[in-house]
DNA sequence: TCTCGATGCTGCACTCCGCAGTATGCTCTG
DNA sequence: CAGAGCATACTGCGGAGTGCAGCATCGAGA
């Protein structure tokens, strides 16, 4: 085809992806993206149940009503064309990563305020992240257990969880590090004797190894 | 005060975080989101434009025009209001970084492409990433030769700089371990030999440790 | 004088989010 | 056997944020 329609958004991709799995209810899906596409791909609930829709106008899933008493619940199968534009988004270079990440802005931004700020913000995320590294260490358990929900899925997820534990490592790690250094700070906006340059130097070292 | 305004939202604090370093035109504000902001904070240049005169309704920042010839520019500058407001933000606790990583996307949906695709994925997010690391050492150069614009903030500069060198450098690191990984794999669906137990229980005990 | 890149924005259609609200089904407890 | 409380299964609304295109001026260099 010759026509360019403009790229979908990557998260119609994200759900076609789900949905090539087996087919779900939306509320199904939902749990889905909060116990892992949420890692990578973080999207509000209330998008994960518009976005089916969008797909069913593109023809890329079918879906079918339901009933558990009077309630009603909408199931969504990926068709052969859904597949088919999967396979053609897999074949396509990605966008950089982006990240919303509050925690470095206030740190970025300390010498606005207090150094008990600034060493508040650290605590709270250290401790942010342990707890987030427990739930995958409480996920990769689940699949080495007993596969998961898909077994043949497991080297695609351990490639995954990997990155995910790396991750939150590495940000304990750097957030054990700078809640370490100001300790030896004067307030916010002054770091005493810190030397500075030491460890711009040991940066600029690991940025070109 | 008792009534609680919904809090701002977070992009509006980056900006007047900027505007406590120095008064900016919103074309050098866009500039400088784009070469510090941007790692953490990601937000289009569009957004840049608009968000300083919401911070004026706010009395957090006042606006001055200007003149090139005849062309009009606007350059903000933070109140006591707009101090006093960024403190008390720094001050709350911080939301969860999320992040938006295509790649991930790609690499957990893969069986429904090809080897091919997975493996052509990953060498692009590698050099990505090199070169984001490239770049990242070249700002920290700067900031070593003369300080920068900011000298009495290279402290919080050196803690984010070694954050994201971190981040680029712990992401390099996993996608050349997967992509060595995949060397083994038969197919996007089928790892061959390769030992996906071994590899969760590696991943469980970092998680743990 | 003409071009080209930097400056300095605005309009539009669309994506996405947070919060509140609505209603039913299922299970457990007194 | 009633009622509480949690899980299921969504929708409406206002506002945040994006990507792209467009428009106009300025300044430096060929």
């Amino acid at each position: 085809m010759t026509t360019r329609e403009p790229a979908r958004p990557v998260t119609g991709y994200a759900v076609l992806g789900l949905l090539s799995l087996r087919p779900w209810t939306t509320y199904e899906l939902a749990q889905q993206v909060r116990r892992s596409l949420h890692w990578f791909w973080t999207r509000a609930e209330r998008r994960i149940y518009e976005e089916p829709k969008r797909l069913v106008d593109h023809g890329w899933v079918e879906a079918r009503e339901g009933w558990t008493g009077k309630r009603r619940h909408t199931t969504y199968a990926i068709t052969d064309a859904g597949r088919e534009a999967l396979a053609t988004w897999l074949g396509t270079p990605a966008q950089v990563r982006t990240v919303e990440d509050e925690s470095m802005l206030r740190v970025f931004f300390a010498d606005a305020g207090t150094l008990e700020q600034l060493r508040a913000r650290l605590d709270e995320l250290a401790e942010v992240t342990r707890s987030r590294l427990e739930e995958l260490a409480t996920m990769t358990e689940e699949r080495l257990a007993d596969g998961g929900s898909f077994p043949d899925r497991l080297h695609l997820q351990a490639l995954a969880l990997r990155r995910q534990v790396d991750q939150e490592t590495d940000t304990l790690a750097w957030v054990t590090w700078a809640r370490r250094q100001t300790d030896a700070w004067v307030s916010a906006t002054d770091p005493g004797g810190w030397d500075t340059g030491r460890v711009l130097r040991e940066v600029l070292v690991d940025a070109r190894a």
